[in-house]
DNA sequence: TAATAATTTGACCAACTGGTCAAACTAACG
DNA sequence: CGTTAGTTTGACCAGTTGGTCAAATTATTA
């Protein structure tokens, strides 16, 4: 492939994407002009098309990122690991990515909301497979008495929402919380509410 | 006040939000367009401008209502009830309505998510005042022995992160658990989530 | 039914949108 | 240092945006 990239073709490639993140995460990406990129990352309109191809290519770029980024712990997850912990070590990381990346979670957040019309696929391919495989060995270890039976699908959706709703909706958490860190008292509920799902 | 509203404009006024509801919980409020809520309602542009006096009136006149109806039933929480069934009434109710009303709930989040710009004042205010009564409550319900010493704010949160995440990201639960309503089974697990976290 | 009030619309506007392009500028390299 | 490849930009474009307005149409009521 292309590994030539330019000094400045790394900085402005990233500089575009920071800024695109930023402006998509909280305007969506009809919400968001290159107008407000360009201000973001400090490039001038045509400059950033002569880095993207389109306002939907940065869109579309970082997308692709957090979705890999995001199936890869899911993966990581080990079937001969202890239940308890691996789960508890898979959310603890999930609510990590929701203070470190805030802005990504937003992102796809507004994308799923608005239907996920450029991902639909990633979600009934790559997400689905990852999350039936994730499904079977939650069953397996409940079959196998290591962890209490429970739904499989629910407890992932529980973690998800659980972890994101504190990067999503971070203002209204910290309309009600004040502006101190908080993820430290989340991942502390949130590890007593899975060991209690979890444990007989 | 002015209770002189015609048939017509009763009409139109609700034709327009409910095409501004469908409309602004997709996109967003810059993501969206006037034309979009006029092709939507069926009312020409112009005549939408004369029924509310701009865009963003439609917008906060939404807003306004669902805060109102989000907040009700948290203040319906009876003191003097069961305090596991009355936290239990309330998620479920949560619950309900984010399967009769996603569009509502997804219009919040994407507010929410934007930073809440024009609601900051009311999270701040009023809901902050109602959540704290409510934390108080479970405070006092737990000093009573009534209920397991829980921390009172993540708990509501994961409430509404929880019976939200079905609405808001219902692209994504349906791309993993199919199409048929998954409603009955996440009213099962949040139920069973919230009884193993509340008794001891 | 005639007059009045309420409603609807086509034509229009200035500001903004994503995107183009030739020309100017700058870095890299032999 | 000169040439070339890579970078940046001002000017520009066609389509869209929220919003206006006078005129036309329709409903209400005396």
């Amino acid at each position: 492939m292309k590994k030539t990239e330019t000094r400045i073709q790394k900085k402005n490639h990233s500089a575009i994407k920071a800024a695109g993140l930023k402006v998509f995460a909280q305007f969506g990406f009809r919400g968001s002009t290159l107008d407000q990129i360009a201000a973001e990352s400090g490039l001038s309109k045509p400059n950033i098309l002569y880095y993207f191809a389109s306002k939907e290519a940065i869109y579309e770029g970082l997308l692709a990122q957090l979705l890999t980024d995001w199936l890869q712990p899911v993966r990581d997850i080990d079937p001969a690991g202890d239940p308890v912990e691996e789960i508890l070590k898979y959310a603890k990381h999930k609510l990590k990515m929701s203070r470190l990346y805030p802005r990504e979670s937003r992102l796809y957040a507004t994308e799923i909301i608005q239907g996920a019309p450029r991902i639909k696929s990633v979600l009934t391919g790559e997400l689905r497979e990852v999350v039936e495989n994730l499904a079977l060995l939650i069953n397996h270890w409940a079959d196998a008495g290591l962890i209490r039976a429970i739904d499989p699908y629910h407890l992932i959706f529980s973690i998800w929402a659980m972890t994101q709703h504190y990067a999503d909706f971070d203002v209204q958490v910290k309309a009600i919380l004040g502006e101190r860190d908080h993820f430290e008292d989340a991942e502390q509920y949130l590890e007593d509410m899975l060991r209690r799902m979890l444990t007989v």
